[in-house]
DNA sequence: TATTTTTACGCAAACCTTCCCGATAACGAT
DNA sequence: ATCGTTATCGGGAAGGTTTGCGTAAAAATA
């Protein structure tokens, strides 16, 4: 009672015709009669004929379909990205595989190895945030399989990547935390090693340091799990908060590391923006309705989806190996609320 | 400058073999001599040898591959779902093939009928808000290929289905607000004819009849689109608001009416829960952090992706054709906040 | 009429793997 | 000496499609 697909070789076999010509047909060839040409396409259309999808890409090595890595689905910011590469893909015909590396490099490695050994066409690559060695996506690129990468890159790879110009991003939420009067501010990022939490660090920075304000190392903390592990962001809050010069405003890199952060607030009775500003890097999509209303900085995640799958498809359909590469940098979306509202009572 | 895998036929050639010799020796066959056997596993290892699984899928007429179709990626539920698919797909070997119906009909059987030709071994399907003929699926199904239905499901095709107890859900928040001191609940929800609208208004239905109250036609609200169109769902709160006895109270149906919901009221400046109580229907993160802090009835999104998969491969696994199915209800999570809070002062 | 061109189609290979058979040789059993 | 077993391996088909090449008949040209 399995599913029996009707084949290139019944019709031939229904109209005595052999399967070259039948295919030839079906394809509109001019070396086949008008009148075999009909005979075919309306058997082929009450038979509801489908070509084999499975029996193309053996033939023509290719799969039409594209594999996705990221570190979870679940995640506004990423399934929106998907949202993004599906709605291009769909259109041009690709398929889109995805998997999950959970921030494990081990994870990681075994997806993409899959994907590659499924014979996917080409690659969309969110780093995990444990990825330091990228062998495993350099092998494969070597041996000719395109890869794109978008918002976690690596520059260990030349090809096209997408970013969210998050330096501008880290840099404009700072500057305005201080023009609001905010001193001490702090930044609870995303791993060490990750481009993302680089390129924020970098826009941190140099806002402070180009507005008088000194850089403290204190400030900063890291959480190398990306805020899937709730607790890493709670400590990382909670120290912000033990020290002797607590900081009065708090830049918070990651949707996950947001609400963690947000949530640890709650806990802790902590009055936002009174005693703590916030501005937080997010994708959720009622940052008005919070309490207070967030402070956001928004990734064109839709958009980033979209042209990462755009590059990739472009390489995947290219007749020549391409030499020139770009790195996109999109714009994010920069809303003031009330978590950041501007400093008016005098505090210690 | 194209990838090519070494196949079977290389290291036959290589070691003078043939390719059904080395086939077995790959797969450890009995009849073949252990010499051989070592010479040829070595080799593999040593050139990397992986089985081209295309090959493999057009002769085992199978792609461990299983088709998921939603009506969005980017939504709490679905990407929560869709992440417990992932979970037990992974481990069980397959792979997750994601396609979006964005409420629409023909998009649905346009995805359908792309995955089906594709050769997946199996569907988890959620109805797009828009279906009411199913017989696509019912083709499919016929012809032997696996289907489960989840969270929007049908009763027109006999097979395994995961859903949420809806009823019981819509029941305990209706009697939530009753007891609460709310008289005349409104009720924002999705398309009529989908099964998550019938079983949470029967269960909204049953608890107001109950417990004395009236059931008022009025007072229920459908969003033809789920919500996907802002405007819908605005217009219906308005509507609301417009009535002679304005309801004190509104249960919103699914993740994108309570969001659509939410930010109305908020425009509108309607104090909640003083003027109007809120319960809704949201796999939000942080229903505590919002304003007020949301009463809502969580689906058990991950536990029920994960449910349908196991479900599915069970049935794609099977020698005997499966005669029994079961339509498994999950718990929903209800989790009382301040949104409606017990009525305190009177209103007219 | 003889020759070339065109038309319309079939054959078979290729993509990679598995597996049913058949082939061969060695060997013990009858 | 003949036969059946067992061990070890190769041949070839099958799965569905495309495509280069070959070829027959029909049509066009000389």
């Amino acid at each position: 009672m399995r599913f029996e697909p009707v084949t290139i070789k019944d019709i031939g076999k229904a109209l005595g015709l052999s399967t070259s010509t039948v295919s030839r047909a079906l394809r509109g060839s001019h070396e086949i009669s008008s009148e075999t040409k009909k005979q075919v396409l309306e058997y082929a259309e009450k038979v509801n004929y489908r070509p084999n999808p499975i029996a193309l890409s053996l033939k023509e090595r290719r799969s039409s379909s594209i594999g996705v890595v990221v570190c979870e689905i679940a995640n506004n910011f990423f399934s929106q990205a998907i949202n993004g590469i599906e709605s291009i893909a769909y259109n041009r015909g690709y398929h889109v595989i995805i998997s999950q590396s959970h921030e494990s490099y081990e994870r990681e490695v075994v997806n993409v190895q899959h994907l590659a050994s499924r014979s996917v066409d080409g690659l969309l690559v969110s780093l995990s945030s444990e990825t330091t060695d990228v062998s495993h996506f350099i092998n494969l690129h070597e041996k000719g399989l395109p890869i794109v990468f978008f918002d976690r890159v690596t520059n260990e790879i030349i090809t096209h990547k997408v970013i969210a110009d998050n330096y501008k991003a880290a840099y404009d939420a700072t500057v305005h935390l201080i023009h609001n009067g905010y001193k001490k501010i702090a930044h609870i990022t995303s791993a060490t090693f990750l481009s993302i939490t680089k390129e924020r660090l970098e826009g941190y920075k140099n806002a402070l340091l180009e507005n008088g304000l000194p850089f403290n190392e204190q400030y900063v903390k890291y959480c190398s799990h990306g805020g899937m592990v709730a607790q890493e962001v709670e400590e990382a809050v909670f120290d912000l908060l033990k020290l002797k010069h607590k900081p009065d405003a708090l830049i918070t890199a990651s949707d996950r590391v947001t609400v963690g952060a947000l949530i640890a607030l709650k806990k802790l009775q902590v009055k936002i923006p009174d005693s703590l500003a916030v501005v937080g890097f997010t994708n959720n999509n009622i940052p008005e309705l919070l309490d207070p209303s967030l402070t956001t900085i928004r990734m064109p995640a839709f958009e980033m989806g979209q042209v990462a799958t755009e590059l990739l498809i472009r390489i995947i359909e290219s007749k020549r190996p391409i030499t020139e590469f770009e790195t996109r940098a999109m714009q994010t979306e920069f809303i003031i609320r009330n978590s950041s509202a501007a400093l008016t009572v005098n505090k210690n």
